[in-house]
DNA sequence: TCGCTTTATGTAACCGGTTACATAAAGCAT
DNA sequence: ATGCTTTATGTAACCGGTTACATAAAGCGA
């Protein structure tokens, strides 16, 4: 290769870069680079004729070298438990477009609920080069934390309320969603309640919602024996096999309290499958408010979670944080009992 | 050995550098980047020295850094119309999860079907430093592909088949498994078919699968007559509404070709609503292959597509491309007629 | 032993923006 | 007009890896 005199703004990648730029609009790098990112600082007339001069070149900044010298990726990581729920998919999108409109890309990543394959996405993540980082929930190895803190990431937990935590978040009430529900079946009547509990071991959101149904129950008097209740993962799946799981050993249920939409959906189709009237003969109720789950027949009853607010407020979050104004430290976002034909009182 | 390197070697901003291993280490920093990336190049102990030193400092290569001086990012893009049906997000799960595997990360961006957010994402992933793109289907201006053309980026089409095309896909062939689940229920005896489409003028998985359809009916000498397709994008709610929008328009109707199971799933809802018997009453199938229409009561009859299977092969197709080996043009996933209980003979 | 090739390592110039600092010009009170 | 402050622009040193080229060492045939 011949010699590369780096004084004729020729960049070897053949595209434009601020020399070019400079050159042809008769100014210094440094003007350059001003007019385009602090307009302020510059005279108006030449912020056109720069801004003209970039355009007519189809200038277009790289992006590492942007990162490099300012220490900023634009970018901002979201370590997600699985996309394929919808309550999780709705947040997503709409915290994607949010971000964009500020200039930033999401990074995504998946780990199932996988507690050891989460430390390692987020490890990727942070190595990949991001600005700030998205969690689901507050339970995790203190590793995690550690990193984030070490390497000066800001993260905002999302999907859960912590205003005591130390953590950001931007999230709604698990605990009393879930109690409200279980209060409203009570109100109906029910007495004979089974429960299809999330996977709360490894979910915080999970067992925010059971502890929430527990309180109700127990505040009421109702006990709620081993029998009652049983723990599957989130899949429609297993919202079948647990309501057939509960009904083998406590067929006199009048009401089913199913820890998220998805469950409540298979617990459905499993009564329905059995003969079952619902809500004639047995009551359920989810949570989230998926859309599938308000189309059912009957439409489920369910504590409604608007998952698209609550990617807004994500974005925004983390954009005043990233701009170096201050954002709440903890953000509500309110839930809706949505009540549908799934649930009535109990056969007298 | 035991040289200073000009300068202290400490980054500004606090954390470890190749300078710093360099100098620890007792050797240059061109020895520290081959010995961590070119490992053939140094001799093995060396190698391992270097290695323990690196480990020791806890050095983490600055990405924008590397992505600066070596043109490479390992960063794609996903251009995704939305993630909240579950075709698309099985498959970005499986897409990510394999990337991450070969240390790319992954940048989603979702349109929701509208061209022009499309463009616009685009734009801004490419701005926003990636090594390739995935997108979904072939239909779209050609600004995007020039755009991609000019930047030299690499593109793969996915959930499509055609190896006819200039551009590179890993996909199904949705015409074909249309033609075939139509053939499924023209032997069924069925001749009174209804069709619930897809938006077909801005999806072209849609329009493939309506072709794939007609291709049958036609061929079975069945017309169609207008008033027994209608067009619906995809919602449950919308296979509702465009069930009963067939009913209303001709009720002698004894199945129901719905252009995904979203629409298929609506479509079972409302005939169950309804007081219709399904299969006995009316048949219904759809596309795609969905969990929760697999669980559906009863089972909807759909082509499945393996989806997981669509992200790994594409991931591995944009990982060979951007090692410089040669990945195939196109790669043809297969998809799978899922009969269900929700289609049978029509009542004589 | 010489000369040539191969291999291992070091030096320093990149990559392409940003920005601290220097400098020039303009504004303004005395 | 003088001196001081404010504003606009230029110069060049960063940011932290990678890698072309130079150099030193080792291998090897004759």
């Amino acid at each position: 290769m011949g010699k590369q005199i780096s004084g004729n703004g020729r960049r070897s990648t053949g595209s434009v870069g601020v020399r070019d730029v400079a050159r042809v609009a008769g100014v210094s790098t440094a003007t350059v680079s001003r007019a385009l990112n602090q307009p302020h600082q510059v005279s108006e007339e030449l912020r056109k004729h720069v801004a003209s001069v970039a355009a007519e070149l189809n200038y277009i900044p790289d992006p590492a070298a942007r990162a490099l010298s300012s220490q900023k990726t634009f970018r901002i990581g979201a370590l997600i438990p699985t996309v394929a729920n919808s309550i999780y998919s709705r947040f997503v999108e709409a915290l994607q477009r949010r971000l964009r409109q500020s200039g930033y890309s999401l990074v995504l990543a998946n780990y199932d609920f996988d507690a050891c394959l989460e430390m390692e996405e987020a490890r990727a993540l942070v190595e990949s080069g991001i600005d700030a980082l998205v969690l689901a929930g507050e339970q995790r190895s203190s590793e995690l934390y550690d990193l984030l803190n070490r390497r000066r990431i800001p993260y905002l937990l999302t999907s859960i309320h912590l205003p005591e935590s130390i953590h950001r978040c931007v999230g709604y009430d698990n605990r009393a969603g879930a109690e409200a529900i279980t209060r409203y079946i009570l109100e109906l009547g029910h007495r004979e309640i089974g429960v299809i509990e999330g996977p709360s071991d490894v979910n915080d959101r999970a067992r925010l919602r059971t502890r929430g149904i527990m309180d109700a129950l127990e505040e009421s008097g109702a006990a709620l024996p081993e029998e009652r209740i049983v723990r599957r993962s989130f899949s429609v799946h297993n919202g079948r096999d647990g309501l057939a799981a509960l009904l083998d050993a406590a067929p006199a249920l009048t009401a089913v309290i199913c820890g998220n939409d998805v469950l409540a959906i298979g617990a459905l189709l499993e009564a329905q499958a059995r003969g079952l009237s619902v809500p004639k003969d047995l009551s359920i109720c989810g949570f989230d408010g998926l859309d599938i789950a308000q189309e059912m027949v009957p439409q489920i009853t369910t504590m409604h979670v608007p998952t698209a607010q609550m990617g807004l407020k994500t974005a925004e979050s983390l954009v005043s944080l990233l701009s170096g104004e201050d954002a709440p430290h903890s953000v509500l976002i309110e839930t809706r009992l949505v009540p549908g034909g799934s649930t009535a009182p109990p056969k007298t």
